[in-house]
DNA sequence: AATAGCGTTGTAAGCGTTTGCAATTAGTTA
DNA sequence: TAACTAATTGCAAACGCTTACAACGCTATT
């Protein structure tokens, strides 16, 4: 019954006159020991408040039960309900989360991974769109297992949950071709990017293709994904003559939106919007927006899920998984 | 030049030729050591590739430069923004961050409290409303330090970081009363937490004072923190003959307000609102949310900072700090 | 040239667990 | 009841690092 420092499993043994490991037997629920030992001990560390310490757990059984999520940015929507799904199932199979935000920067993702490789974390979740080849080599090289979650490796060489982004861009291009435009603008991110350059912007060529409309490039524009980058696209969109627009974040299609508002445009029916993230942007503005409709938490979840069996050395049958995506249509489409 | 399980401290010795005691002497950066013998160990560094076990220097020095960060839910804005503030510190002082959602479910909150003292983190952060006369226990027993961001202790004891919630529910009460207002409906959570209780209808009702205006319970309204509560609690509002409304949520700011355009109310000009959180929903709409400001980010980074203080048992100076806080004027008011 | 003193390095005892292996005890079977 | 198997326990060596404390070699002093 000491103040400090807690009792430790050498105390509890002491306590009940029995050896350190039949301690550490019962505390990790192991097989082999007497009904009646069990009981005393179990007694003893609820007298002595003992908790097993993690660090020392982790040092002699090299395993921390700790995972790391390294994401662009936790109050970025999108990614706060990705890591949301991650963190629950996490929790639910006894991980804790070790988070780190990056914005993006390859140097901090860098220095994140090797960070969470000295912790000795037992898998790590990445997400973020820019995977770079240094990045990458320190991942494929760590000895925790890493899953990709709502990211593309453009290699297609690590395990990834997202969804099929080039059908998600192609459905919502055709959604508005449908609608009647000739000339539908898209919105996405930096082409340096392999999930702009090599999926959504081949969806929505392949949009194109179908409806046997010419690729335009001066319909393709690049934008941040926040509030301001879209009021400022928006101006150029406007020039461009296009009156459809499908771009990739949803803070970007509102300022897009809001901009259209202001010039006087009727939304949707001067100008329509279909936005990618469907998060509660989406739903909390008038017109709400139509939006890919994308399985965020499930994104999350799943990847962990997977993180779990890639620790325990199980066979996974797929380790390239999409989810499905729909179109959830609102107010800032006709149709 | 070994496969697995990298280098460690010990490999480093041998290939130098020095004690384990110098390698670790110039891996922390520790004084004494020849400038020569220094230079060859970091180049049996370099070479063998090692990097310290994390997890093995905390057992060693029982510090794990690892801090706990306990939140109701990382996809509210308002708390990721708080997070984010944390999070930058935290790896401005070289910390890493153990991030658990619990809901607001006090059962969740003592098992996180636990389990980070398990981990045996150096601090812990905490957030959110409720704050349970058991959790609260828990947390004052911890070794850790603990520090509230953006929460109220009821009984003042532990360090935290906030706004003056009374203030701030005041100045936006009572600018509705100048605005013209003789009833203004105010919408909090619980009265079992002690933020809604004790500090905003505190406020409320001393701004009803000042202008000698009797408190009227059927103007409160408690409703959760999201958007269909909003919608929903906006009806009864109606129903109030409140012609002016202070929110302490954005979403639910927002589900009020959308309540009343569809209910052909124009906006400030036949309602007025104000919400409290100021997060990017504030702005993102038409018209925009005026709200009370607060300095989320910072009241993050400031806990952390003092976080840090506790941990190396620095002197501080007032563990009860509040941040200020303004009201930002925007399309939801008349002035 | 002997001594004190300082900068540098090594020794070894932890830190709190886990875990393979050996030892002991209990339970069966003949 | 002896012999044998199975179930329980204990032993002690890791795990990879930090950190008093001791020891060493030098230079500076007298």
């Amino acid at each position: 019954m000491q103040k400090k420092g807690s009792a430790t499993i050498y105390d509890v043994a002491n306590r009940v006159g029995v050896s350190l490991a039949t301690v550490s037997r019962v505390v990790n629920g192991n097989s082999n020991v007497r009904d009646s030992t069990k009981r005393k001990v179990l007694d003893a560390i609820e007298e002595l408040g003992y908790h097993p310490n993690a660090v020392a757990r982790g040092l002699a059984s090299k395993k921390t039960t700790t995972i790391g999520v390294v994401m662009p940015d936790m109050t970025d929507m999108y990614y706060s309900e990705l890591a949301r799904g991650i963190d629950d199932v996490a929790n639910m199979y006894h991980y804790d989360v070790l988070l780190t935000n990056t914005d993006e920067d390859p140097v901090r993702e860098t220095m994140a991974i090797n960070n969470l490789a000295s912790k000795q974390v037992d898998g790590i979740i990445f997400m973020g769109n820019e995977l770079d080849r240094e990045v990458l080599n320190k991942i494929t090289s760590a000895d925790a297992p890493v899953v990709l979650a709502g990211s593309v490796d453009a290699e297609g060489r690590l395990p990834s949950v997202n969804i099929n982004y080039v059908d998600a861009v192609d459905e919502a291009v055709t959604m508005m071709i449908k609608n009647g435009h000739e000339r539908v603008a898209l919105v996405t991110g930096p082409m340096s990017h392999a999930i702009n350059k090599l999926h959504r912007l081949e969806g929505y060529k392949s949009a194109l293709e179908k409806a046997n409309i010419p690729y335009d490039e001066s319909l393709l524009f690049v934008a941040h994904q926040d509030y301001d980058a879209g009021l400022k696209i928006a101006e150029k969109i406007l020039d461009s003559s296009a009156n459809a627009v499908v771009a990739y974040d949803d803070e970007v299609a509102l300022g897009i939106m809001n901009y259209m508002i202001d010039q006087g445009k009727n939304i949707p029916e001067d100008f329509e919007i279909i936005t990618a993230n469907n998060t509660k942007f989406a739903i909390v503005t008038r017109p709400q927006l139509t939006s890919i409709r994308q399985p965020k938490y499930d994104i999350g979840a799943v990847s962990m899920r997977m993180l779990t069996k890639l620790m325990n050395n199980e066979m996974i049958d797929e380790t390239q998984v999409q989810l499905p995506h729909t179109i959830e249509r609102r107010g800032t489409t006709i149709n």
